[in-house]
This record gives C-alpha cells, sequence and structure tokens, in this order.
RNA sequence: GCUCGGGUGGCGGAACGGCAGACGCGCUGGCCUUAGGAGCCAGUGCCCGCAAGGGCGUGGGAGUUCGAGUCUCCCCCCGAGCACCA
C-alpha cells in the first residue's frame, strides 16, 4: 500500500488552509489509513510507502538522473498557463474555458526554460505493445487516441530566396490543390519569410496570440483569424507561386508547425479561405458539382499525369515523384507530446540538476542523493515565474560536482507523476535503503498480475508508467517492459446521477454509512449495486437489501452452531447440495473476473434455498462463510469461529471446491417451442435423448394445439436447454 | 468532428445466439404484533380476461437465423475521452 502526496492538489489545500503541507499531508494520510482499514481493506502493511518521504524520492531523484544519463530528459523553453492574478503556473486542468479556476481571471500564456522527458521517442512501441496487453478496450482505446499515430509525407515548399518551408500533410494526393501555405504564429521561419510592409501587421499579430492562454487557443473561439507574411513559396506540385500566411489555426507543437492548405479538401482550410478570400481551386465532377472534401475514397483530378489514381495510390505515386526532387519523405506523426515534469511549485521533489557557468547543467552524483525540500515557511507561489525554492540562496547555492566553483540548484520540482510512475517497482522492496528495487524481489513480484484502476488513469498516469518501465528495461534494470499485463478500469460509483464532489455536495462519506450500517454492508452494497466495470448510482435505499442478507447469514450461522435438529453431518437436501456447488462454481468464476454484483447475487440466491428447505445445517452453512470472506470479511471471520472453525482465521482456509457432477444433478426444464415461440416447459431428467422430449412435448396439449396437426418440419434440438418445432 | 462505452420493468441491474427481467430495492395484499419504518408468507413487465389462457414486449427501422436483448447494416438518444492534430 502507499500513498502519493506530492503534487499542486496537496500543494492548493495546503495553502487553502494554511498550513504547511509537510505537516498535513501525514496527517491526511492517517485517516486515509484508518479507513482502509475500518472499511476491511487487506494489505502488507509492513511494505507501505509515502511518495513524499525522502526514502522513497530518493530513488524519483535517481529514476531522473537515469534518464539524463540516457539523453532521455532534456531542457526547452515551452508555454504554461498563468494566472496573473494569482501569480501562479496552472495546469491545463485548472484552467476553465480559458479561465483561473479559482478566481476566474483571464489566463495567459508565459514561456519557461522546463524539463520534459522524450516519451516520443517511444511513441512507436507504446502502441505497438499494446495489441499484446490484456486490457479493457476502452482503455486502450483512449490510449491509442492519446498517442494518435497519423500516416503522410513532409512535403518542402521553397521560397523564390530558397528558404525550405516543410509541412506535414496526411493527404499528399492533395498536394495539386495546395493554393497557399500557413505557419503557427510562433513558426522560427516567420521573421525572416516577413516582407518589410507587413512587419508591423505580423508582429501584432503574434503578440495577440501570445496573450490568448494554451487552452483557450486549442479549444475556443473556432472562428479563423490569421494575417498574410507577405511572401510567397512555390508548390513543388504545381511549381505555382503561392502566398504564406500564419494563423493561430496551426499549432506549432503538431508536426512541423506548418501547413499546405487545400481549401478544397479540408474543412479547416476552407472556412479560412473563405474567410480571407484566398483561392479554392474546387474538384468538380463531370457535370461541374464540387466534389466533397476530405473524402479518402475518390480519385485524383486536375492532378497533372497522376489523374485518374485513387487517393491511396495517388499518394503513394505523388510522394515518391516529390522525393526523387528531395522534397518530400514519407513520415508517421504522433499526437503525443514529450512529458513535461518541470513545476515551478514547492511541493514536489527537486529535481537533481546543479548548473554551472563553467560545466552547464551537472546532474547531482547519486551517492548525494535524495536532494531534500527544505522545510520553508514561504511555499507560496509569487509572479516570479519560478519555484518558491527560488527564494531561498541558502538551499539552491551549492559548488558544482564536476569544478568545485560557483553552482547554483534547478528549483523547479518534478511532476506527481513521476512520483507515481514507478511506486509498484518499489512495493516489494521497501526495506531495502541501498536501492529503488531489489532484482530478486521484482523478479518474484513483478510485473503486476492485475492492475486495476480508474479510467481518469487511461492516459496519464498509465502511458507515463509503461514509458518508465521500458526506459528501465532498456537500461538493464528490468527485464520486462510492460508494467502491466493485465488491465481492469473500474466504473465511477456515482450519486443522484452525477460525479461526486465537494462543491456539488453529493458525496458519500464512509464514515457515517459505516456506522450506521458497518463496514460488511457498505463495502458489500458498492460491490454490489453493480457491475465493477461500469460503475452505479449509490442510492441510500439499495443498501438494506444487503443489510438484510448478511443479518440472515449471520442468524443461518448461529442457528446451525447451537442443537442440530437434524443431526450434525447429516447429508444436505439433494437440492440445497445442488444449489451448493452451483453456487461454489459461480462465486469462485465471477470473483476470479471481478463479476463482484452477480456472484453476490449468486449467494443470496443459495440462501434463499437454504432457507426454503430448512436446511440451515453446518454443511450447508460453512462452505458459505468461505465464499463470504472476502465480500464481508469481518462476518465470515466472526461466523466462522461461532461455526467452529479450524481454530484459526477463515481466510487461512481453503477456497471451497466443486463437484461438477453435482452441481449438475437432477432434472432439468426443457423449454418447447413451436415455431420459435415457447408453448410448454417439460421437467425431464439431464440427458434425456431427443426422440424422448419430441414425443413427451408433442404429446403436451398446449404443444398439440400449436402443431395442429401439421407435420413436424424440423426440429432443432439442444441438449438439456430446449426444442424447438417448426410446422 | 473522431474514438470508446451505453440504451432491458417504477428503480439498480441479470441473461454461452436457446425459457427476457436472476438478485436486490420499491410497491400491493396477508400473517404476527399495543405498534410497525422489524420479521414472516404471497404477488408484482405491459395489455385483454373472473379464470384458464392469449397477445405484446429489451431506443427506432431493415436483415441473417428454426430461434436475436445478444450477430450484420442504417438511424435516434445518453455518457466519457480527445479535439483547429493538418
Amino acid at each position: 500500500i502507499g500513498f502519493d502526496a506530492f503534487g499542486i492538489h496537496s500543494e492548493n489545500y495546503a495553502l487553502a488552509v494554511g498550513t504547511n503541507p509537510a505537516q498535513l499531508i501525514p496527517r491526511n494520510i492517517d485517516t486515509f489509513r484508518r479507513q482502509l482499514r475500518r472499511f476491511g481493506g487487506m494489505f502488507d502493511w509492513r511494505h507501505e510507502l509515502s511518495t513524499t518521504d525522502p526514502a522513497y524520492y530518493k530513488w524519483t531523484q535517481w529514476l531522473f538522473l537515469q534518464l539524463f544519463k540516457a539523453n532521455l530528459a532534456y531542457k526547452k523553453r515551452a508555454a504554461v498557463n498563468w494566472c496573473p492574478k494569482d501569480k501562479t503556473v496552472l495546469a491545463n486542468e485548472q484552467v476553465i474555458n480559458g479561465r483561473c479556476e479559482r478566481c476566474d481571471t483571464p489566463v495567459e500564456q508565459r514561456l519557461l526554460d522546463q524539463w520534459f522527458f522524450r516519451i516520443t521517442d517511444y511513441a512507436e512501441r507504446l502502441l505497438r505493445n499494446l495489441d499484446a496487453v490484456d486490457w479493457s478496450e476502452s482503455t486502450l482505446a483512449l490510449q491509442r487516441n492519446w498517442i494518435g499515430r497519423s500516416e503522410g509525407a513532409e512535403l518542402v515548399f521553397k521560397t523564390p530566396a530558397g528558404q525550405a518551408i516543410t509541412v506535414f500533410t496526411t493527404r499528399p494526393d492533395t498536394v495539386f490543390g495546395a493554393t497557399y501555405l500557413v505557419l503557427a504564429p510562433e513558426h522560427p521561419l516567420v521573421e525572416t519569410l516577413t516582407a518589410g510592409e507587413q512587419r508591423a501587421t505580423v508582429r501584432a499579430y503574434q503578440r495577440e496570440v501570445q496573450a490568448r492562454d494554451v487552452v483557450a487557443r486549442r479549444v475556443g473561439e473556432k472562428v479563423k483569424t490569421g494575417v498574410f507574411l507577405g511572401s510567397y513559396a512555390r508548390n513543388p506540385a504545381t511549381g505555382e507561386s503561392i502566398p504564406v500566411w500564419i494563423a493561430d489555426y496551426v499549432l506549432m507543437e503538431y508536426g512541423t508547425g506548418a501547413i499546405m492548405a487545400v481549401p478544397a479538401h479540408d474543412d479547416r482550410d476552407h472556412e479560412f479561405a473563405t474567410q480571407f478570400r484566398l483561392p479554392i481551386r474546387q474538384a468538380v465532377n463531370v457535370a461541374g458539382e464540387a466534389l466533397p472534401s476530405v473524402s479518402e475514397d475518390g480519385v485524383l483530378v486536375n492532378s497533372g499525369q497522376f489523374d485518374g489514381l485513387s487517393c491511396r495510390e495517388g499518394a503513394k505515386r505523388i510522394v515518391a515523384w516529390l522525393a526523387e526532387q528531395h522534397v518530400a519523405t514519407p513520415k508517421v506523426q504522433y499526437r503525443i507530446h514529450d512529458w513535461c515534469i518541470s513545476r515551478q511549485r514547492y511541493w514536489g521533489p527537486p529535481i537533481p540538476i546543479i548548473y554551472c557557468d563553467r560545466c552547464g547543467p551537472v546532474p547531482v552524483p547519486e551517492r548525494d542523493l535524495p536532494v531534500l525540500l527544505p522545510p520553508i515557511e514561504d511555499f507560496r507561489p509569487d509572479d516570479s515565474g519560478v519555484s518558491p525554492l527560488a527564494r531561498h540562496t541558502e538551499w539552491y547555492n551549492v559548488p558544482c560536482p564536476q569544478c568545485g566553483g560557483a553552482g547554483r540548484r534547478e528549483t523547479d520540482v518534478s511532476d506527481t507523476f513521476l512520483d507515481s510512475s514507478w511506486y509498484y517497482l518499489r512495493y516489494p522492496s521497501t526495506e531495502f535503503a541501498d536501492r529503488p528495487f531489489d532484482p530478486a524481489r521484482t523478479k518474484t513480484w513483478l510485473p503486476v498480475t492485475s492492475y486495476i484502476g480508474g479510467n481518469e488513469h487511461a492516459v496519464l498516469h498509465l502511458l507515463y508508467s509503461r514509458f518508465i518501465t521500458m526506459v528501465l528495461k532498456d537500461q538493464g534494470h528490468l527485464a520486462f517492459e510492460e508494467p502491466f499485463p493485465k488491465l481492469r478500469a473500474h466504473g465511477l460509483i456515482v450519486k443522484d446521477g452525477a460525479k461526486m464532489s465537494k462543491s456539488r455536495g453529493n458525496v458519500v462519506i464512509p464514515d457515517a454509512y459505516i456506522k450506521q450500517w458497518g463496514a460488511d454492508t457498505f463495502r458489500m452494497y458498492l460491490m454490489f449495486l453493480g457491475p465493477f466495470q461500469e460503475g452505479g448510482d449509490f442510492r441510500d435505499e439499495g443498501i438494506t437489501g444487503v443489510r438484510r442478507f448478511l443479518e440472515k447469514v449471520w442468524t443461518l450461522a448461529h442457528e446451525a452452531a447451537g442443537p442440530e435438529p437434524h443431526g450434525q453431518g447429516d447429508a444436505l437436501p439433494e437440492a440445497v447440495e445442488r444449489k451448493l456447488h452451483q453456487t461454489v462454481r459461480k462465486v469462485t468464476g465471477d470473483t476470479a473476473s471481478l463479476n463482484y454484483n452477480t456472484a453476490i447475487a449468486a449467494m443470496m440466491e443459495y440462501v434463499n434455498v437454504i432457507r426454503e428447505h430448512g436446511a440451515g445445517t453446518r454443511n450447508a452453512v460453512r462452505p458459505l462463510v468461505l465464499l463470504l470472506a472476502p465480500y464481508a470479511p469481518h462476518l465470515a471471520e466472526e461466523l466462522w469461529t461461532v461455526l467452529g472453525g479450524g481454530g484459526g482465521s477463515v481466510f487461512d482456509e481453503r477456497w471451497p471446491a466443486y463437484d461438477e457432477r453435482l452441481a449438475q444433478a437432477g432434472d432439468v426444464e426443457i423449454a418447447v417451442q413451436v415455431n420459435g415461440k415457447l408453448r410448454a416447459r417439460l421437467q425431464l431428467p439431464r440427458g434425456a435423448s431427443q426422440d424422448d422430449v419430441v414425443t413427451r412435448a408433442l404429446a403436451d396439449a398446449g404443444v398439440k394445439k400449436f402443431v395442429d396437426g401439421n407435420p413436424v418440419k424440423k426440429i432443432v434440438y439442444v441438449q438439456d436447454r430446449l426444442v424447438n418445432l417448426v410446422v
């Protein structure tokens, strides 16, 4: 078990209540521990960890150093969301409709130097491996979506002065229709491509875009804006001179930060061209009607020697043709970006780098880890745009580890997703102070047998963990590269049809329910109210059914423990014995496949059968208590003792076995259909022959009526289940 | 717009292509009670019918099949994720 309490959310909470997180977090963890124990959660508390513990984050910093050494960590200037009122960096999730979630101030973007991990180097592997893992389809889809692979080509458009503008396109087949180019406003070529008379206009537009925040730029107004640079480039396919623009619908972060615009075949380009009256080379059919945009199953027209080819074939040939002229390269592009791990905050592990004027960025030697987060009072972020740690010269002024000269610590801390990207590797090895994870322990326990989490982790946590595991494998620290070969996402428990949230006030606090109903009732109700992987609606009324069930079990066990009216050790009535074996079979399977709701329903059915037959004997109830143990551990443990147990805990007992023959014994009910409609039911011994069943069926009055003397044309017989007479 | 889930009684939800609605909540009637917000028994998809019985039913429409909630195609609605990704 572990607790992950670094990060902006913990820090913001600490700021809100005015207490240093270093004091606050241990108190909150105590509460979690108490709730988890009270709930009946069974964890190996000997192997507890906390990501805020220096003994843990020492190895988080070690992890950073491994990536740094492998050239998978680098620093670059990147935009962050900045709230000018709160004077702080915001995560994307903290920006709501372009405004700060706390003070509603419009958010701006600021450019800061930040540390990144080259997760994009692993994009192909992260995507490919998904074919081989046992994960739920929904999670796979989210992750594939996030990685966002696109196949296409990079094409080069040259200016008269010989400058090359490289664009990425998934539709090289449409290059003959490219009538202008658009660069992202931040594109490095903008400066040199801007004509003198356009300089002021371009500058103004760049400033306007920069004032907008990162989120609003992406999801905000869809009205297209942009300006002409005053220069031209040559379409490599047609040789035409076409104008070069900048517009913020082109993003510097994707592809090359530049596109060829094909207004006839791309809706966005079409909108832009219409708005700025740019030429649209509309493709038409023989009747002169405009052809639809986007379509990938069309045939090339207005494309010189490539006319008549399918789009797919045309794309291939055109790229090959342009490649001969060195102006095209086939290219696979990914949506995923490198992982920015810098946080200009206090509450996280300091990034273990020391800057030296002579040596540049120098990694902290491993023997000097951990770089301790200093206990400071003024941890509130300020308007400087740097971490609060940057106010503490006594902390950041250190000698350079390489040359001994004056050095300065990195004052940013790392993303909390880095903390959680490797915790499962630490779990079995918590007692080792001199290594992050012990090889022998790791071999025994990892990779994770069965990983369960919410879909909110489908992209970030799961992607980062997979990436880190791959890196560690490539460096020889691990023998596997997928940390979670089997993963299931639990659903969300909602309340009153909505996600629980403090602001909405529809929160279920476990303590109150446990007090009223008991821990076993509460946890079992959570399992019963819907399919585990879909979640469900928590309604107070539903909980009584589970409570009543557990009371019935309690009563049965105490009656069975008393003097036996039917005599101890007696065989169970046949119907009860059969149901027992069916129940063990069902609960065993459903528990393994996480179908907890139907496992509980099966136990309820079994209790109903015992009660119908007045068969509440030890032989009937003891196996039930074993089945119940993972679901209602407190009650099961007590009832096991009441029933004489084996002298020890119910959890030391073997899981009950079932006998397939006994589960199947007895009569079966066979459905009789006439022309596919149910007309009768027959009680027959299991294994009856088709002839017997048909004879019995035709003798049935209800069946006769619908056969009505007609010849039976066809008989469909499913052993022990159904017969269908087609007349 | 793209990608995933979903759509079944009054409600939460069950159903290897083979008896739709298991289990639970709620509701109705009865028993027991000074009492019932406890417990026990019976009933409870909708329509017709005193009943026996019959008809109709898994968002809508087509199809495959002896047989479709389940498979195929088209459409509608709800939820989630991504989203000016070229």
